[in-house]
DNA sequence: TATGAATGAGTTTTCATTCAT
DNA sequence: AATGAATGAAAACTCATTCAT
């Protein structure tokens, strides 16, 4: 194994360790892989990950961030990019990135279901730290871009921001609830038809923004 | 210690044993407490609690549902109850008894994250059918409830109070995220002045019902 | 469920309980069954059992027992009721009774291969001494008959015994070893045909027999 | 701790783990000693005897192979290195070194009585199949020198060592049944004098091998 | 930096047996 | 005598993390 000297090296060692612990939990079931199932899929020792987090969690933690990072940066193009369009236009083509990103990377919110349970009690408090930080960072940065876009008053932004991944990821959490239920041929909704998650999701979006912006 | 020997003796003692996990969890961190802890809190010794639950995870599902179940039966005094009211007046007396059970049974957010991840991994297939049929019952005749009180489309109800699940979760577990931040000072939304997790929740499900039936 | 008040109730009460036992046994992976599972097959509550037997091995000892009892009271006829047969006859038909037993009852061989580790660490001492007793006491009528009927020097009968009893259960568990390699396709002897086991034993006897009365 | 970080030391830490198994099995009452208690004997921590060796049966059956396989390496010396004995005496040169064995290590036996019903029970369905293919293999070997060395028909020889090996392991077993009874003042064969195990076992091989050879 | 051998804390669940009813 | 609810001891095994090499 060639040894990561410089900080370059560094730094795309450890985006392989992240890229290799969000495939083994797209592929798992739903619990967080082990540190050594990690550590093989990256092509590395166990010791090695170790280099570069403190915990386990801490890997999962960054595959979070690294997740939801891009989606919040995609404000930037989404709504100041587009003064011409009206307020639920900008909102609905940031509906359609949600759900866009949300179906693209089912493992986001699977992940997101054991955040506060289960990362964030095995992290050290200064990586859990840094782990809010910057994910606070991304969403004020976002929010700020929406206030400005939509014309809203200060913090309206990271609300709004705040209450479409609210809805997002407990959609996600209860509509994965009846899957189960729905594969045994036993209806949830009986009377009308099943709707898949990217539909449910972008009419509930939709709602919640119209409601908001009314 | 007296034998549950009727059935209305081991309803009693199956109860306590919820009870005792529900109390546990809610002065917990977070975690499931083990067995030997609902055991100990139950006044019954380890073996005893594995004649009631199969396993440890059913404890804790049947203290979700026995904590969602209320709430949805709830449907039938607020919205049949209620005939002179407007449909966003119902909607608003739904809203408000909601929040209400979240503020009064924090813990029922909290082990809702744990739900699909790590509750429902460790139960028998059997208990997890039962348990999804119940909650799957409850939801259905409070949607059916609402579809007939705010004479919505025939599946509109449970789409209305799946959302509203939704977004208590998801506010719930994105609010958590930044309170320790709050904690240490560090403002979430700079300009604003913060607003409890009940108000915000409050505000957020207000949006989406005006939203929704608009 | 009746009660058995009087001695004669109870002796069968105690048979149904053996006869439970063995079949569950019988059909059994090896293991001893539970005595829940013991309970259940013979009718009967979990604490009944335990007035019958002092403890869950008790009751497989006593199937031993119930099980090779009548081979070696069969003793009785073969040898002493055939007076006009050569020695070497009398022997063959000792063989071809215990060959049948053991073919018809398989599971008296797989318990005994519990006995001494696993059965005899869990009963009383009473109960330990008992079943010695009665064993040995079978044996030693059965040795007698032996000794009167082909001639032998007191206690030769019984070491014929003890050495044919020897050589069926060890060639019993030493045929089991293999069973698994052969279902494989992996032959134990390349060269030979495969005899079934009632016939590897019938031989080994034949040949102890032989060896030991030449 | 050293460490065993090339393939030799690797191969005598597993060697320690065996040869304390094998110690802490003699001294105990005939169950298999806990896995905390070999590793302690073999002074490691738990975790690490779970290194070597899948499941704690897993060690048994390799101390199990480890005793038995020199009996069988031992055919080479005894049989091929010999010609010129006849038959019966290169015969009991082999039962003379099985019930030297035996007598030497017996909790061979008594760990063999564990075998099928309990040590193979608790095993990987591939390290079964390992431990029963190095057994095969020492055993076809062992039983083609004796057809060889015996001119025997091919497969004579297994037959021989199997028959052998199952006299072995039974009268050991049936032995073990009665000295309690013995050591209570019960006679088993109350008219011949009790002789020891070895030599009972010396006789009834012999017996065995003179028919087998006549 | 990289490795992977060693560590040992931590917890569920089973089940033989007891004993109140 | 019969029941079955209650008990609690007992132990295997995993896996995050460390640290000698």
């Amino acid at each position: 194994m060639l040894r990561a000297v410089d900080q370059e090296d560094r730094q795309a060692r450890r985006k392989s360790i992240l890229e290799a612990a969000r495939v083994l939990f797209r592929q798992g079931d739903g619990r967080l892989p082990t540190a050594a199932e990690v550590a093989a899929a990256a092509g590395l020792a166990k010791g090695t990950v170790y280099i570069y987090f403190k915990t386990k969690e801490e890997i999962f933690a960054n595959v979070l961030l690294e997740g939801w990072l891009p989606l919040l940066a995609s404000t930037e193009t989404i709504f100041l990019g587009s003064k011409k369009k009206s307020r639920l236009q900008q909102a609905q083509a940031f509906i359609k990135a949600t759900v866009d990103r949300v179906v693209d990377e089912p493992e986001l919110l699977r992940l997101d279901a054991l955040g506060a349970s289960v990362i964030e009690k095995n992290m050290t408090p200064e990586a859990l730290l840094d782990y809010k930080l910057r994910f606070n960072k991304g969403l004020l940065d976002a929010g700020d871009r929406i206030d400005s876009a939509l014309s809203l008053a200060p913090g309206r932004g990271v609300q709004l921001l705040l209450r479409t991944y609210a809805l997002t990821r407990g959609l996600w959490q209860t509509a994965g609830n009846f899957e189960q239920l729905e594969g045994a041929g036993i209806a949830v909704v009986s009377t009308r038809p099943k709707i898949p998650f990217s539909q449910d999701l972008h009419e509930a979006l939709d709602e919640y923004w119209r409601g908001a912006l009314a």
